[in-house]
DNA sequence: CTAATATCAGGACAACTGATATAT
DNA sequence: CATATATCAGTTTTCCTGATATTA
């Protein structure tokens, strides 16, 4: 493929999302409410209830962080009753953690209720159309960075 | 405009775009490079050079940050002799920042050659459409962010 | 013995808040 | 006096690295 003399554009996008990145960054947490759970603990909850049970180390590996950094997280949603860990039946090293029914409960009723600031840009400064094609840069952003 | 129930999509995109988002940051800090600029500090400098001068005050605002926070990074680009500072000239609480010639090159050079992950990723994974539409949701990205 | 998992301890970084000095 | 800018000092958040125990 071309180089970045050859093809501009991609390296003007790299520095445009950094730089777009960060802000949202910066947005996401002042306009956070207290009491909200953080990016990192939603995307866990998340993915947990795609799949059902994970350990730590499959978690850290699909959110491409440490495993000690992942613990840490997961212990923040254990202490709010949000995940819980079992042993594995045949692995002595494995901690199979799942969402708790108080989580699951949580999850419904926030799906539908959910209102926060970035739903709400979203919704009031984005035709239905724009949001479509915002649905479909999200699908190339992971692309990029699922490895 | 329709609440969450009505509009899925919208909440649904608020959770995709911020799990991506953390899962982006930490793979360019693991891939950047020691002696890589950091995302703020590549915004201080795009701006500077579209901007021409600014005050640490106004580039604090523009980048949504503290001024204390702008404060730390203007440093880190003065340090490494990117960024100057002079007294404004009737305003004595004011101190105009602007690149130094020195930037100025290093920063056509790197328009060219500049290859750094992200970029390389973009090139190899998202065909020129793909890349286009990339852009476009950049944009769309912006609006949300830009108040 | 090697590899994988979990966990304890400490550190770096980029943002934050609060307080203060100075100039308009 | 009120406002704006800059800066000093300390704190928080979220990740990191290194070291160690345990189990496969």
């Amino acid at each position: 493929m071309d180089d970045a003399a050859a093809n501009p554009l991609a390296s003007a996008l790299a520095q445009d999302l950094r730089a777009s990145l960060g802000k949202l960054k910066r947005r996401l947490r002042e306009q956070a409410h207290s009491g909200d759970l953080t990016p990192s603990q939603v995307s866990v909850l998340l993915r947990l209830e795609k799949d059902g049970v994970a350990t730590a180390s499959q978690l850290a590996r699909a959110e491409a962080m440490r495993p000690q950094s992942m613990a840490s997280v997961v212990a923040s949603l254990e202490a709010l009753n949000l995940v819980t860990g079992a042993p594995h039946p045949t692995d002595g090293r494995q901690t199979l953690l799942s969402l708790t029914d108080a989580c699951r409960q949580r999850l419904q009723e926030g799906r539908a209720a959910r209102q926060d600031w970035l739903t709400g840009v979203i919704q009031a400064r984005l035709s239905r159309q724009e949001q479509a094609e915002l649905a479909t840069s999200i699908a190339l952003l992971k692309r990029l960075i699922d490895d």
